[in-house]
DNA sequence: GAAAAAACTTTACGCGCGTAAATTTTTGAC
DNA sequence: GTCAAAAATTTACGCGCGTAAAGTTTTTTC
C-alpha cells in the first residue's frame, strides 16, 4: 500500500488500519476515539498528507466551521487591526475565519452577506457600514445566520452588539481638555458614514454642558471614506475663514485629525500643549498611526481586545448554546485616554 | 408548487419547468442555454431565492472558482490597498477571492497555504513574507496549485512574478535628490524582512556611483513589522549620535520615513526643500498615509493598477490556458516620482 | 474472571450536484 | 413543409464524506 496516493478517506482508513467511520469520527474530534486508535491514525497522517475534502465535509455536516468576519473598510488600519485580533481568536477556537471587506459601499456589503449565506457559516461577526447599510438586507440576513454586530450598532439587528462606548471616549477627552486648557470645539463630517459619529457629537454636547461650556460644532463637507483628505480640506477651509486657528479642537476621529494636523502643519501653525503652541488638537480611536503624527496625537483608545474577545465569545455561545431567549446583549467598552503631544 | 421551500436544484428545476441538468448548465454558464430557457430560469430565480449549494458544486467540479490572495501583512495599508484592487478584478472575472494575511509570521504563512490547499483554489496570488518565508513549504505549495507571486519575488517559485522595479524607484529618487540638492544617504533596517529592501540598497549604491557620489548607508536595528517605530527609534538614535541631522535622507520605504519624520519633528528639526529647512527626506512606496505626513512625503509610487492587473491576468491565463511552457514571466513596473514638501 | 460498557467494524444510505449517454423536442435554413 | 442541427430531457452514476444500525472486539469495573 505505502507509496500509493491517498484519494479519499477510504484509502486513508485502509493505510492507517482503521475503519472509515472511525477515521471520520477522529477528524470531527480527535478526542472521541481511543488513544491507541488516535496514535495509529496520526502515525498514518505523517506518512501520508491526507486531509478530508472540505467540500464533502461541509456538504454533509449540518453546520460548517466557518465564521464570517465582515468589516466596512479593511484599508482602514483600525478595521484591519480588529479583524486581525478577531481572526486569531476564531482560529484558536478551531474555526475558519472568512474575512470580507465592504470597501465602504452598500453594494459590496450586500454582496458580502450574500456570499456568506451560500457558505453556510456557523456564525458571522459583522461591523456594518452604518448609514449606508441596506437595513432590510441585513435584517433578512440576520434571520438566517447567527450574527453578532460589532463597532456599529443597528437597532435590534443581530443577536448581540459589542462596541466601544462613544460617550466614554468623548467624556474623557472633553474632561481632560477642559481641565487642562480651553474647552474644545468639535470637528466632524457633516454627513458621517458611521452612527458612532453621531453618538460622539451628542456626547460632546452633553459633556460640554456638564462642564459649563457652550458646545461649538464645526462640520466639514466631504463624502466617502477618505477621511484624512476630508479633514485636511475642511481644516484649510476653516483656517481660510479665520476659524479654528487657536484654542482647542477635538476631532470626531483620528483619521480626520490626521488630516487636520497636516493642514495645520502646512499653515505653519504650532499644535501642542506647550506654551508657544497656537492650538491643541485631540481626537478618538487611537489609530495605529496616531502616535506618528506631528505632533503625536492625544486620543482615546478602543479596547480592541475586550471588544474582539467579547464578540467572539458571543458568537460561540450562540453557536454552541443554540437559541437564547435572553434580551439582546449590548455591551459597550470604555475608552482609555492616551495623552500625547498634541493636546 | 409556489410557496414551497426549494431544498435543492431538483426542486428548483421543477418550479422553473426546466430539467435539472439544464438548470445545472445554466448555473455554470447562463449563455450556454437557449434564451427562452434562460428567461424561464431567471423568472423562477426571482420568485424563489434558490442558489446552488456551493459545497456540492465544488465537490464535483474539477476546479473551484476560488482565487486565493495571500499578503504578508494586511494591517499595512499598502497591502490592504493592493489586495482590494486585486479582489475587485477577481470578482469582475466571476471568481471568488479568498483573502488571507500572514500577519508577518512564517507559521501563519504556512497555515495560510495549508488552508488554501484544502480549498482547492483555481489559482493563488501570493505575496510572500520574503526572508521569513519557509521556502520549502512554498515550493511544495506551488507544485500543487497554480501560483503567481507578486510584490516579493522568490527565485523560480510560482509560474510568474509581477512586482515593482525597485531600481526604478531608487533611480528616480536618487537622481532627483542629487539634481536638486545634496546627495542622499540611505536609511534602512539592518535586517529587512523583505527582499525588495535589499534590491533598493543595491540600486541606491549603483545610482550614487553613477551620479559620482559616495553612497552612505545608515542601518537601524529592529525586528518585526512595526516599521514606523523602528524608523522613529532609529532616527532618534542617529540624531543622538549627531548623524543625519542635516543634508538629505532617503528612506528605504515610507513607513520607515513616517517614523523618521516623527522623530525629526520631536527634535524640532525642519524637514523640507525650502531654504530654511535642516534636512530633506524622501522615500519609496507612496504609502496611503504619506501625503499626510508633516511635511508631506516626497516618494516614488507603485503602479498598483498595473501590478494588480498583470498579476490577475497572469493567473487567469494559467487557469484557462493550462500548462505554459514559456519561460517564467518576471515583470517589473517602474515607479512614478511623487514630489511633495519633504524633499 | 465474568459481566457491562465502551469503542470499533461492517454495511448501507443519503447529501446536492456534475456530467455522460441516449432519446426526444425545438429551432433555423432552405 | 422538410430535414439537419441544436438544445432540452430522461436516466443514471459517481464525487467524498456524515451518519445510522447492527454486530464484533476491546476495555473497564468489581
Amino acid at each position: 500500500m505505502p507509496g500509493d496516493t491517498i484519494r479519499n478517506m477510504e484509502d486513508f482508513a485502509a493505510v492507517s488500519g482503521i475503519s472509515r467511520p472511525t477515521v471520520s469520527k477522529y477528524f470531527n474530534n480527535p478526542d472521541s476515539v481511543r488513544a491507541t486508535t488516535r496514535e495509529r491514525i496520526e502515525a498514518a497522517l505523517d506518512r501520508y498528507d491526507y486531509r478530508p475534502n472540505i467540500y464533502a465535509v461541509n456538504q454533509n455536516r449540518q453546520q460548517t466551521k466557518n465564521i464570517g468576519i465582515v468589516v466596512p473598510f479593511l484599508s482602514d488600519p483600525f478595521f484591519s487591526e480588529i479583524a486581525r485580533t478577531i481572526e486569531a481568536l476564531v482560529i484558536a477556537a478551531g474555526y475558519r475565519p472568512i474575512l470580507l471587506s465592504s470597501h465602504g459601499g452598500q453594494e459590496q456589503e450586500n454582496d458580502n452577506l450574500d456570499s456568506l449565506r451560500s457558505l453556510k457559516p456557523a456564525g458571522v461577526l459583522f461591523a456594518p457600514l452604518g448609514r449606508a447599510s441596506d437595513k432590510s438586507v441585513i435584517e433578512t440576513f440576520c434571520k438566517h445566520v447567527p450574527t453578532v454586530l460589532f463597532d456599529s450598532n443597528l437597532d435590534g439587528m443581530g443577536e448581540a452588539f459589542i462596541g466601544s462606548d462613544n460617550a466614554s471616549f468623548v467624556d474623557q477627552t472633553v474632561e481632560y481638555l477642559c481641565r487642562s486648557g480651553e474647552p474644545p470645539r468639535f470637528f466632524e463630517m457633516r454627513t458621517p458614514a458611521n452612527p458612532n459619529a453621531n453618538k460622539r457629537r451628542t456626547a460632546y454636547i452633553a459633556a460640554m454642558e456638564r462642564e459649563g461650556h457652550e458646545p461649538i460644532v464645526h462640520k466639514v463637507t466631504g463624502e466617502g471614506w477618505g477621511f484624512e483628505e476630508i479633514g485636511r480640506a475642511g481644516a484649510h477651509a476653516a483656517f481660510d475663514a479665520g476659524q479654528l486657528t487657536s484654542g482647542t479642537v477635538l476631532c470626531s476621529n483620528d483619521r480626520l485629525a490626521i488630516g487636520f494636523l497636516a493642514a495645520a502643519y502646512e499653515r505653519g501653525m504650532r499644535v501642542g500643549r506647550t506654551e508657544d503652541s497656537d492650538l491643541r488638537v485631540a481626537s478618538h480611536d487611537d489609530h495605529p498611526f496616531s502616535r506618528f503624527t506631528c505632533p503625536s496625537l492625544t486620543t482615546a483608545a478602543h479596547d480592541y481586545d475586550a471588544v474582539a474577545g467579547h464578540a467572539v465569545r458571543s458568537i460561540f455561545e450562540l453557536i454552541e448554546g443554540g437559541e437564547d431567549t435572553s434580551p439582546r446583549d449590548e455591551t459597550l467598552y470604555p475608552a482609555r485616554l492616551i495623552l500625547r503631544a498634541s493636546a
